[in-house]
DNA sequence: TTATTCGCTTGACATTTATCAATTTTACCG
DNA sequence: CGGTAAAATTGATAAATGTCAAGCGAATAA
C-alpha cells in the first residue's frame, strides 16, 4: 500500500486515537485488492467474515426483497462498510458491488473484534462511527417518509452543490442508480428533473446546472436533522 | 424504585455484565419520573441532555420536516431511546411523547458518557445496543423502500401475531399511531385492512382475526432481513 | 465508419397513496 | 344515562409513483 493511502486510512474517524500497533495488525491482516466495476463484494443473509473499507472507487450498499431491490448507500474513499454486522457476528442485512474499478481493505471480522476487546480507544472509535452509521440510516428514513420524490432530488442536488462548491452539481453515477438510492424509479427520476425546472434546475446531460439556488431551497425545505452530514 | 423493576432494568441489554457499582451509579443519578399520556419528553434538534429508559407505558418517537411528521419507533418496556444523540453529544434526530401514562428514567448523558469510559463492559454493551439500532433502522427503510403499505401492514401483522402467540392480533395502540408508524395516512391504513380481508384478515374493532396464516404469509413475503428481531 | 448496445427520456396507462368531506363508531365526561 | 369529542371508516377525487413500450442519443465494438 502506497503511503499517502496508508496516510489516508489512518484518518479515518473509526481508527481515529487508537494505538500504532493496533492499526498496523489490523492493515497487515487485512487484504487489499482491486476489483473491476460490477462485482458483487458481499451478499445479504451471509455471515459477516470481513470488516471492509473503500480505499479507491465507488462501493454500492444495496438489498433486496420479494423481488425488488433498492440502493442504500453509496460508499465513497475512505468509508468502511458493514461494521455493525461485523461486530454482533451477525449475517449481513445489505449487499454491496462495485460501481467502479475499485480497491478494497478487507479486515477479518474476528481480528477486529479481538482489538476491539484489547485497545479501548478503538473501541470508543468505533461507537462513534457507528453511531454516526445509525443517524445516517434514521436521517435516510425520514427521507424517505417525510418527502416526495422530486423533494428528495432537491434536496440532494443541493448537498452535492455544496460538496463540490459550485452552480452545477456533476453526477458521477449512473441515474438509475441515483434514481434508486432516492427511492423512485429512473422514468420518475427524468420526470423529477422536469418538475424542478421552474425552480432553477436544468439537466444537461450528467451536468446539472443550478440558475436559482433560492429557488430550489425553496422548493426543496431543506432541514439539517435529514441533509445535515456527521 | 421497586425490587422487580430493578431486576428488569438491570435485564437491559444495555447493563449486561456492567460493574455492579456502574450500574447502581447509573441508576441513582437517574430521575424516574411518571408522565401522563400525550407529554412530549424530548424535542427533535434539542441537545441530548438525558438518556432515557422506558420502565413502564409506550413512547413514540416521532419525526417532523416540512409540515409532515411520521411516527418512527414505538418504545415498550424495558427500551432505551436515543442513545447515539447521548454518546455523541449531539442534537437529536427524533422527538418522543407518551403514547399512555408511562413510567421513565432519565440518566444525565453526562454521566453516561463519563462511565462508558471507565467501565469497559458498559462501553460492550453500548456497542451491541448501538449495533441493534442501527440494524433495525437498517430495516425500517428497506421495508419502507422495497414494500407497498399493504405488505408493511401484512408483515406488522404476522410479527404480532408471532409475539402474542394467538391467531388473532390486539392492536393496543391507536390505529393513527400504526398508519403512520407503518408510513400511511389513517384513511390508507384502513383500506389497507380491506385489501389483506382476501388474505385472511378480518378486524373486529382492535382485535384483528388471522384466519388463513398461510395466505397471509404468501401475500406479504415475510423476509427475516427485514421482520427479525435481533 | 457503421452497427449495435445500453442508458436515458418520453408518452400512455395502471397502481398506489394522499386529500377532502361526510358519516359511523367509539370513548369519555358530566 | 345522554351528550360530546375524538377516532375510524367510507366515498370521491387528486397527486404521486410505477409499469410498459417506444424512441433517442451517446458510447463501444466490429
Amino acid at each position: 500500500m502506497r503511503a499517502e493511502e496508508l496516510t489516508a486510512l489512518r484518518g479515518l474517524r473509526l481508527f481515529a486515537g487508537i494505538a500504532e500497533a493496533t492499526f498496523n495488525d489490523l492493515v497487515a491482516a487485512g487484504y487489499l485488492q482491486f476489483f473491476p466495476p460490477g462485482v458483487t463484494l458481499i451478499h445479504e443473509r451471509d455471515p459477516a467474515d470481513f470488516l471492509h473499507v473503500v480505499v479507491e472507487g465507488m462501493v454500492e450498499l444495496y438489498a433486496s426483497a420479494g423481488g425488488r431491490e433498492t440502493s442504500m448507500e453509496l460508499v465513497r474513499p475512505v468509508g468502511v462498510f458493514i461494521l455493525a454486522a461485523v461486530l454482533s457476528d451477525q449475517v449481513y442485512l445489505q449487499s454491496a458491488r462495485t460501481l467502479t474499478r475499485a480497491r478494497v481493505l478487507m479486515i477479518p471480522a474476528e481480528r477486529v473484534r479481538r482489538w476491539l476487546a484489547q485497545d479501548a480507544a478503538f473501541m470508543s472509535a468505533i461507537t462513534v462511527e457507528l453511531s454516526r452509521s445509525y443517524r445516517q440510516a434514521i436521517k435516510a428514513l425520514k427521507n424517505q417518509k417525510l418527502r416526495t420524490g422530486a423533494e428528495r432530488l432537491a434536496n440532494w442536488l443541493l448537498v452535492a452543490a455544496e460538496a463540490q462548491g459550485a452552480d452545477s452539481v456533476m453526477i458521477d453515477i449512473e441515474k438509475r442508480v441515483l434514481a434508486s438510492y432516492l427511492g423512485m424509479t429512473p422514468e420518475n427520476l427524468s420526470r423529477a428533473f422536469a418538475t424542478l425546472g421552474p425552480h432553477g434546475v436544468a439537466p444537461h446531460g450528467a451536468r446539472i446546472q443550478l440558475t436559482d439556488r433560492t429557488a430550489l431551497q425553496r422548493f426543496a425545505g431543506p432541514d439539517a436533522m435529514i441533509d445535515g452530514i456527521e
